[in-house]
DNA sequence: GTGAAAGCGCTAACAC
DNA sequence: GTGTTAGCGCTTTCAC
């Protein structure tokens, strides 16, 4: 290549990464005939003398779940628009493979961003020390994380719903152990009281299609006129239980979703969702990671999350006219 | 690390390369060593002078669409099988982007897999001199690929269809630039006179939910008892209009998608479609690209489709008693 | 079985 | 502005 050019390595080096230190005439002809061979410099060996390798990586529980596929993309863009390439991990639900996935890529990239991850608190530490780290949809000790303001997000479902009239709803809580389900439990139990509603907890349930149908008899049993389910898959099954036990949606029973997979949009009934800016999430973990050169930032971003009102929900018939 | 160790180099590079090459004692301390410092041999560093990066590069028009997350799902398990680490691009559904990306990863891993790529033939051909590449979803030239069966899937789903008594079915094709559409154009213009049914092509509309809803008037208005569309987003769509003009599913209309994205056997009418092996294809591409030691080997492989039958699809109440 | 040395493709001083 | 040189972390001859 630098033969072909007739100039030097270094020239060659500069025309790609400090283009105006050489001169313009020079700088085309390097240009060119990188052009000609196809030439790219090898980002491996680039990294190798600067430390910077120009990729961050990226690990989720699942790739094919809707929820992380989003956050993904989101680390996607953003890492193409910083000129960086993403390492992805499929950890298969499975903290072990979380940890050795993080250190496979370690020395490989510049910084990662842990979706969910499943590990105890003293492995999360364990593998900071390995590399830059940002955590996405969970909170550990001092660690930089990405959190999306799902206590908020019941907070307006619960509102809208008591602006409905309903004074009574049932919540479906998805696995113990998620960080999300914490939060949405708090902000239920602070929201409740204030809207002057009862919140009946159900659960914890599958956070799947599966566990919808489960969570809805128990919720029929116990006479709310709204469900919350812990998110969109288990309210999708909500949705399919009340129509096989005759339950009309919104007129007796109101259905609430949360993350808005895009598919509960399009459902017979579109479903009243909170939504969750997942891509988002995936952009501000990558910002964090790589234009944060002062750690002295902020170092949790909080993201707000939106009730999205469809026709799942509606006022109870025999509500009082809302002017209390 | 080789301080520490109290050996040379050269000794802990074989220890992790060429264990039964050093001593078992020696390899003890070395791996002793390495495990207190929580060393792990840069894979970069490696890459440079072996050759061999030990990434596999996956490049898919769009992670969040659950076809391609799934191929993504199944090229990640198989590539930790096989201690790869997986590079992720997503192009946007754009060409220009699609190229670039293959460029940017090229000399970091040892192979690429391009999903169902949009680019020209020419512009495919001139990215090969770049990296090992495979195709998924796509034919062209001479180049690997991994297929899937879509031609005999439209086969099944008419055969079942005419088994049912239809006689007069429509197709909803997608993109019309798709390859995987042209085979089941294919494969339906077979199938159809071999089955004694008259299929009618209807399209091209866009591979979604609205896609399925537009498609779903026109087909009424041809007078078909059967549709069979171009994936399951647009079955969902087509489902959802019929609903929405009162017209009963299977009673007076059948409905087969194409997929199998999870959510389809969720709807309050769980669909019957032609499952597409994803994850398979996904694992097929990175055997082809790791395990190919000798090039001769077959240059496509062609995965199975298979028809799923669930309550969008019934007998034609006139249908005659199925003697014939 | 192990060490010394060369070199993978690149960037970063340091000269000129 | 440009060339020379050292060296990033590793594997791989080639000695021993």
């Amino acid at each position: 290549m630098a033969r072909v050019a007739e100039v030097s390595v270094s020239t060659v080096s500069r025309a790609f990464t400090v283009p105006d230190m050489v001169h313009p005439q020079t700088r085309r002809k390097v240009l060119q005939a990188a052009e000609e061979l196809g030439y790219q410099p090898n980002r491996a060996a680039r990294g190798l003398v600067t430390g910077r390798t120009g990729n961050i990586g990226v690990v989720v529980p699942d790739v094919a779940n809707p929820f992380f596929s989003a956050v993904l993309k989101g680390c996607a863009a953003r890492a193409r628009g910083a000129q960086h390439v993403v390492f992805l991990a499929d950890a298969a639900e499975d903290p072990r493979v979380e940890a050795e996935m993080v250190g496979a890529m370690a020395k490989q990239v510049d910084g990662i961003v842990l979706c969910s991850p499943r590990e105890n608190s003293a492995e999360l530490h364990r593998l900071v020390g390995t590399s830059p780290l940002v955590l996405v949809n969970r909170v550990e000790g001092g660690l930089p994380a990405v959190l999306m303001d799902s206590a908020d997000g019941v907070r307006q479902a619960v509102e809208h719903l008591a602006a409905l009239g309903h004074r009574r709803i049932a919540y479906l809580s998805g696995p113990a152990a998620s960080w999300a389900g914490e939060e949405r439990l708090g902000g239920l139990r602070a929201a409740a009281p204030a809207c002057d509603v009862e919140a009946v907890e159900l659960g914890p349930f599958p956070p799947t299609f599966q566990g919808g149908i489960q969570a809805t008899d128990l919720a029929l049993a116990r006479g709310v006129t709204a469900v919350l389910a812990f998110n969109d898959l288990m309210a999708i099954g909500v949705l399919n239980r009340l129509a096989a036990r005759g339950v009309s949606v919104p007129g007796q029973m109101s259905v609430i979703g949360f993350d808005d997979i895009e598919m509960a949009s399009m459902t017979t009934e579109p479903l009243t969702t909170v939504q969750m800016p997942m891509e988002a999430a995936g952009r501000a973990a990558v910002d964090m990671l790589l234009d944060d050169p002062q750690p002295t930032t902020e170092l949790q971003r909080w993201l707000p999350t939106q009730l999205i009102v469809r026709s799942t929900t509606a006022p109870l018939p025999a509500a009082p006219a809302a002017t209390r």
